[in-house]
DNA sequence: TCGCAGGTGGTCG
DNA sequence: CGACCACCTGCG
């Protein structure tokens, strides 16, 4: 079970929970020892954070162990896992930048002072973002794991290890790549119960092998299914476009609350986020997101 | 039962 | 352009 395993010390600015939890991803599984385990990077893996001092709230420093669940080589892979964390950026500063912008954004940056814009597979994010319009998590996170199961690769495990993932609701498989989604019908993907996004994923597929894989916000709302929205997040959590600022019902209501705006002007969120937060609206949206889900919780 | 859930594409005025 | 509206599906 406890396979071959990395530490990074001195971790500043995670938080794995509001990470993982802040709507950016859909493959990964709180446990009740509180570590997180997931699927990304074609890998299978278990992720702990504990914090190195007091527990002053979220963001101080703590240790990362990452250990593999699928016998793969974490060591070889460290450079990639910290990548995908985001680790390499100077969140501090991120924080500092936006928490001088205005009181309201100083307060959702201290509650979610543990979130990291993860840097995920293009492709996986454009699926998983497809599937999520007009859509509601747990939907969404079935129709991740049951498309994997039809018609992606298998990551091999150990039986109870993938007892244990399967018990989580995971699927031990990677997404379908677009070459294999694009030789499919929506008759082949029914058990996958998309609904009418079948076709947009088909649709994107052969788009993406005629053009390439998109490397812009422009290239990814060229692809049929990925609206402003949809490509908005699209680019943000697969392309790194950190001035993204994708404006879906709940950044409606936060930017209403918070900032008096009509939750139907989207136009106007848009030019004042651009204004505002520049090449750090992403990170002001991540902020302001997780701001209002956990409000809306209690 | 019916509206809603991380919207988009299509159609009108 | 901007304002509708249909759309798969599952849950409260």
């Amino acid at each position: 079970m406890a396979g071959q395993s990395i530490t990074i010390d001195g971790v500043r600015d995670l938080d794995l929970t509001q990470t993982f939890g802040c709507g950016q991803c859909f493959r990964w599984r709180r446990l009740p020892d509180g570590s997180w385990t997931g699927i990304a990077l074609a890998r299978a893996v278990n992720m702990r954070f504990e914090p190195q001092k007091a527990p002053a709230g979220s963001g101080g420093p703590g240790r990362l162990t990452i250990t593999a669940l699928d016998g793969s080589d974490v060591r070889r892979d460290r450079e990639r896992w910290l990548s995908y964390l985001d680790l390499y950026r100077d969140y501090g500063a991120v924080k500092g930048a936006l928490s001088g912008v205005d009181p309201r954004m100083a307060e959702a940056v201290e509650a979610g002072a543990g979130i990291r814009i993860l840097r995920q597979d293009i492709w996986e994010t454009i699926l998983s973002f497809m599937i999520s319009q007009n859509n509601n998590i747990p939907r969404i996170r079935g129709c991740i794991e049951r498309l994997a199961g039809l018609a992606g690769c298998r990551i091999p495990l150990d039986q109870g290890t993938e007892a244990a993932l399967r018990a989580e609701g995971l699927e031990p498989c990677t997404l379908p790549e677009p070459e294999v989604l694009a030789g499919m019908s929506c008759a082949d993907l029914e058990p996958v119960h998309l609904g009418y996004r079948d076709r947009y994923l088909l649709a994107a597929a052969r788009e993406v092998l005629e053009r390439g894989m998109p490397e812009s916000y422009d290239e990814v709302l060229a692809l049929t299914g990925a609206g402003p929205k949809v490509a908005g997040c699209i680019a943000l959590f697969g392309l790194g476009e950190t001035a993204s600022f994708p404006i879906d019902v709940w950044m409606r209501r936060v930017m209403a609350e918070v900032y008096g705006f009509d939750e139907r002007d989207v136009k106007g969120m848009r030019d004042f986020a651009a204004a505002r937060y520049g090449r750090l609206g992403g990170f002001a949206q991540q902020y302001l997101y997780y701001f209002i889900r956990e409000k809306s919780q209690k």
